[in-house]
DNA sequence: TTGGAATGTCAACAAGGCTGACGTAAGTTG
DNA sequence: CAACTTACGTCAGCCTTGTTGACATTCCAA
């Protein structure tokens, strides 16, 4: 308690109440993103893994398992329990890197863009009805404080595409 | 593609790239978000599921295992698991309900209180600092655009804070 | 009195994280 | 060339947190 009271700092409003209704507008607000892909994943046989893993290969076609690993944040054996089954099903293919043999690139089959397609038509809708809900500004506002939000390196990511195929 | 070009339907940049982006920003945005409490749980035997628990009883002190489970949106068995360890720890006590005596009222003892405080801290400082870093105009646009992306029964309990004790 | 609601609990299972260990192919460097 | 390192795969096992199903208890309300 006694954090910033108002405008105090030249940016006002920075109570703990304040504070705990955008950390809850997170929770709620995640739960509704996330719902969407999940009811169409369900009954695939498909989690959310699977769709993280689908949207970063569609949205950097070619990326290398290492590359992933270091988005997503999780450990290889648990990537690779997923990348298994998306392979067995047909939805990417691994080629084998030409300068460097030892990397595993990463596409999506025409079976895997549809799967991505159906899972981030479910989720662009639902963030296109809220941002025309909104208003540009807020939009504009939504994404400073996310980016405000992220961790450095994530945020690298997230701005980034840099380093060569990612 | 070929979505909302610009400036359509008098809201402009609803570029299926715009949306990816906004997506992503939700994904690695969430990340950062639940870092902070992550570490300090991870050691303490507890995950996210007792942070959640211990958030929402703070914030309602005296709510029913019903209303929680409507909140948190999972099974009594999930929950209960979750409970049994607060209780044991004693993080969290239950009283039967006065005029309903089949209901159990939940609240943070002292030690779970300073277990919340400890979790708040750490999660409302990265907030505020978010906050700070977006501005006043930035933090209504957040605010407004999660909410647009709530569904409407979350979005109530967001808001709400109704129903008696919740 | 009886049905249903609110709660607790036991058992079993699955997804998806994790660690540790090991193997292999392929670059890299002394 | 030999030795080290990197990128990746895989096996085995563990944990948390979600799930379903079944069953008991308590108690409000018709």
């Amino acid at each position: 308690m006694a954090e910033g009271s108002n405008s105090s700092d030249g940016l006002l409003f920075l109570t703990d109440e304040q504070l705990r209704k955008g950390i809850e507008a997170m929770f709620f607000a995640y739960r509704g993103f996330t719902s969407d892909p999940d009811r169409i994943l369900e009954g695939l046989d498909y989690g959310r893994a699977h769709h993280r893993a689908v949207h970063f290969i569609h949205r950097s076609p070619g990326t290398t398992v290492g590359n992933l690993l270091s988005i997503l944040g999780v450990t290889k054996q648990s990537l690779n329990r997923v990348l298994r089954t998306l392979f067995e099903d047909g939805m990417v293919e691994a080629r084998v890197g030409k300068t460097d043999k030892r990397e595993r690139h990463l596409f999506l089959t025409d079976k895997g863009a549809a799967l991505e397609r159906s899972l981030s038509d479910a989720q662009r809708a639902r963030m296109r009805s809220a941002y025309r809900a909104a208003g540009p500004q807020a939009v504009q506002g939504f994404r400073t404080v996310l980016e405000a939000m992220m961790d450095p390196d994530l945020r690298r990511q997230y701005q980034g595409l840099k380093e060569n195929g990612l």
